[in-house]
DNA sequence: CTCATAAAGCAAATATTTTGCGTTTGTGTT
DNA sequence: AACACAAACGCAAAATATTTGCTTTATGAG
């Protein structure tokens, strides 16, 4: 058996782990979706079938799995300086992600994931986002923040229910449009 | 004619696309998802597997395809007399609907199809419906009726997201907050 | 170092999906 | 009403994918 890189960390698992992920994400930029097989990944990672098939259980499982990596934040948001600011940029940066094609992909590939837990974790990045931005303008003083289930609903859910269903209109425009409304407090609760 | 959505109306196709659909409705009934499969659904249908994966392609595509129309809304939405009421009692009914055991599999078998189409299909009744509201309330002559965009964003979206991410928040009191804040106009666009 | 355990490999057994080809059946035309 | 045409279906063989029982190997604990 050649080996591709010294392998340093972990146990076994996590190097098959590891080989199995990023077969995927190359054979995925190179095939369609529905191009992609079990077997195949399977043998671009050097592993057998049997293995992915006891541990993921079927390719929808296992590229979900890849996906809600690829969906983690990497770095911390920028800051503008004002709350509207952050949210702007910062939904800005992933409205060009996710409408983008392996952006698109990787949203229904989430989405087509029978585990539940799969997808609501993809969303916590959102929501502790917006907690992080909230926080951020509270401890600079800014008047009016809005509670953090006042952001998800007025600026996190618009935003998703765009990209999923209506896609032309996930654009920087409306998003202005979200924040503005959502800052707008006067409260009805 | 490059795409072919809509089937022959009358006669032998639309015959075994109701006998398909018929026996993943009988059979989703009895056996969890993942124990339902093409061949199990062709023979219980009495038709050949071969059938069902020319016309839908997998398993995936079937069921999301018989759950759209699960979601379709069957009857008028009663008319309460305010658009508030309309919302909430509409509301009400498509939350108890989408958080039942069957609602909440239909809507994961319409998230989990491949086919963008089908998805937005499913979300067009709603919005549809949003639009009926809103023509019986300009009708009705109320003041500060709501765009349909405002609707959308407003009650729509963040009951979809927590229908999808966040069931525990799904409820008539969070409705009735989203249609709240959706309704004082105010509007800064 | 040895042992127990969990995960992976291997290969045979199943199950599924795909495909070529002949037949049936609506649809539109004369 | 009869005809031609093409779409959709059935059938069955071939190709793939998935499951499963058993063996082997790595890892961590004692």
């Amino acid at each position: 058996m050649p080996i591709k890189e010294a392998v340093r960390p972990g146990g076994r698992s996590a190097r098959v782990q590891e080989a199995v992920h990023q077969a995927v994400r190359e054979l995925q930029a190179v095939k369609s979706r529905d191009e992609l097989t079990v077997p195949q990944v399977a043998e671009h990672a050097g592993v057998t079938p049997s293995t992915i098939y006891r541990r993921w259980g079927n390719l929808a499982e296992l590229v979900a799995d890849v996906s809600v990596e690829r969906m983690r934040p990497d770095d911390d948001p920028v800051d503008t300086g004002t709350l509207a600011g952050d949210l702007q940029a910062w939904g800005e940066q992933y409205l060009e992600e996710m409408t983008s094609v392996p952006g698109q992909r990787a949203l229904n590939d989430v989405m087509a994931s029978a585990d539940n837990g799969r997808r609501e974790r993809c969303c916590r990045y959102s929501e502790s986002l917006m907690a992080t931005l909230r926080e951020r303008a509270l401890s600079r003083g800014e008047a009016a923040v809005p509670s953090l289930d006042r952001l998800v609903d007025g600026v996190v859910a618009p935003m998703t229910y765009r990209l999923l269903y209506d896609r032309e209109s996930a654009t920087a425009a409306n998003l202005r449009r979200w924040i503005a409304r959502a800052l707008a407090v006067e409260d009805v609760d």
